[in-house]
DNA sequence: AGAGTCTATCGAATCGATTCGACGCTGCCC
DNA sequence: GGGCAGCGTCGAATCGATTCGATAGACTCT
């Protein structure tokens, strides 16, 4: 009688009522008499229906509960960022309404969907990455896109499906959550200059994906493509233009501290303060200069960005610019909720706090 | 003409061709004319068809390409375990066979499904969080799953959808992923022991999910409810039968180092070497000693446990079992695909390799 | 008591694509 | 030249649930 699984219609049957009835009991759509509920979720157990399949559900309800979240890297390397971890978590609370689960995507899909056209030998299965074409999401947010997978996203736009870019540009007419990186980048920099400090150096985030580390020849005109880097290096420069640049091979305590080395590392010209891109960059330089028996701040004043707990950094505790991470993820939920629901959503800038720490202070001498 | 987004239909009839052949030049199952796939696709540009709908596919196909990831906490605390980030990037591997995208779920979920049965008024949306029951997967991974969540799962696997745990317990029937916990930890015991130690404490994870921290009196007959703390802390004792025990709060530096002063603080009855159950704590307990002027190895041995990098912990390279985290979560993945497939898969064991680093040594005197 | 208002249930259409078997056509080979 | 193989295309059935409008019956209000 019945072949393979039972499906809605099979339970009505059993039930004796209509399939629109027994729909209705389990999404609750509609009132159903309790003597009617009964006899539906018992016919339900009998067959062994463990409820709707989700996805004929979400062809029919043209909506499937998943928001897609494209990263432009290893999700292991995404997850390892505390202010990504922390934005995660404020996206999965935004996205809440909508019950809806988060997709995670890796961003090196939109490879062109026709596939070889060779006449003979038995076509290739022709692997398809998980891609943003063929994720079945009400909803994409991209977080810090590099602006490739320039393709895919037409496609999903063109599906009409809503957009949001955490921390990047992703063209014109998609909604952004923005941060004021520049501004609050110089007002670091300009309390480190209120202190009397002349001779800075900046610590920068990578520069691009290749993520090569090292000083920034002042004739270099490499501007970084990564907004975040670009925005904080910009601000640094607005009050001290003439300091030189580290640029760092990402965002951890050992790559700060090994720029710290090399940074404080020659006596004739060590820089008084270092303004570094992240906390985690910051604590790494100040690891750097215990080694080189430096006193923070006394000899040496550091800044950091982000705001996080540094995990194992105590008693320090960073000068900082603390940055609404779960508000910025809980944002740009709020914001593909509302364009699910046929509002218009306009982008949301966030404004980073000055947070004063013990590792900062006047230069030495 | 067209209302709404055009469907494969639409654009069969602009090209002339029947639907099966349209859809045919998308899925590329078969082969088609050069000439015909170059009608079908002006036609799709011209309609503004960016490609199949996911939804509808996945009904027809049977499949969504998603494999669900069920966490016990929060999804930022997931992230910001290193061995979890590192799993899942073996996952998202592991599964890529199946050009699958990996779907974030709390554990949270299973609320039963029919709601409120009050007549009179509105009845209220009730909103549905993110479950397991709502979710199109193909396949189900449940990350160090608490046992609870038992209904949903048994919904999905009613719906015949493979379920693959890693370290955990989620009944018979389901393969695990699983970690030499007992036997490496005792490993590591055996070492200390050989060593010469024999007052030595036990730092371990979290008993449960009310994360209390502090001493675990002798006679308390608490059992860890965690997986892993329990067997950890079991091959710890097979060596050190009457070692005392202490409990962290999760695993952090910052725990082991609050641990590590309670620990290590009180001259008369120090231990001359202490176990953590992971690297993170094991760093902090080695920062409490640094703190309170103790050396490590000399004065204090510590082990940990995982081998992950310590961002920042440098130049102590810690004594510690590595897991091979990445490959258990490919290993995950591979299940999964197996079992889609068809072919029934086995649990699988993975074993932690013993490095010496130099946090360990002779015990003092 | 009659008219009006709910309420529970039902039927049938629909969501959009995939797939399998059939069918005609071209070309090859003996 | 006739039969056979193979390839490209088509039709029609199917995946499983949801939902809208209709209907019949029960209840309320004056």
């Amino acid at each position: 009688m019945a072949a393979g699984r039972p499906t809605i219609a099979d339970v009505a049957r059993v039930a004796q009522v209509s399939p629109s009835t027994a729909s209705v009991v389990f999404s609750g759509k509609a009132s159903v008499t309790d003597a009617t509920r009964a006899r539906v979720l018992e016919a339900a157990a009998s067959l062994g229906y463990t409820g709707p399949d989700p996805r004929a559900a979400s062809l029919r309800r043209g909506s499937s509960g998943i928001v897609g979240v494209v990263f432009e890297e290893h999700l292991g390397a995404a997850f390892r960022d505390p202010i990504k971890a922390v934005m995660m978590d404020g996206l999965a609370e935004g996205v809440s309404p909508l019950g809806a689960g988060l997709l995670l995507l890796r961003d090196d899909a939109g490879i062109s969907p026709d596939v070889d056209g060779s006449g003979a030998g038995a076509a290739h299965p022709a692997q398809s990455a998980p891609s943003l074409r063929s994720a079945p999401v009400d909803a994409v947010v991209l977080v810090g896109c590099s602006g490739r997978l320039a393709d895919s996203l037409e496609a999903v736009r063109g599906r009409g499906i809503p957009v949001v870019v955490i921390e990047g540009d992703a063209g014109p007419g998609i909604p952004r959550v923005e941060l004021d990186n520049r501004e609050a980048q110089r007002h670091a920099a300009r309390h480190l200059r209120s202190l009397g400090h002349e001779n800075v150096v900046l610590l920068t985030l990578p520069f691009d994906a290749r993520r090569w580390r090292g000083w920034v020849a002042p004739d270099d005109s490499r501007v970084p493509v990564v907004d975040v880097t670009r925005e904080r290096l910009a601000g640094a420069r607005d009050v001290f233009p003439a300091a030189r640049v580290y640029a760092a091979g990402g965002s951890l305590i050992d790559e700060g501290l090994a720029a710290g080395r090399s940074i404080l590392s020659d006596a004739h010209n060590r820089p008084t303060a270092v303004i570094a891109q992240s906390d985690l960059l910051a604590a790494g330089v100040v690891r750097a200069a215990e080694e080189l028996g430096l006193s923070v701040p006394v000899d040496v004043s550091v800044t950091g960005f982000d705001g996080i707990t540094v995990d194992g950094f105590a008693p320090y505790e960073l000068t900082t610019l603390v940055q609404p991470a779960a508000e910025k993820g809980r944002a740009a939920g709020t914001i593909v909720t509302r364009m699910i629901e046929g509002l218009d959503a306009a982008s949301i800038s966030f404004t980073c706090t000055f947070r004063q720490g013990n590792t900062t202070g006047p230069p030495p001498g």
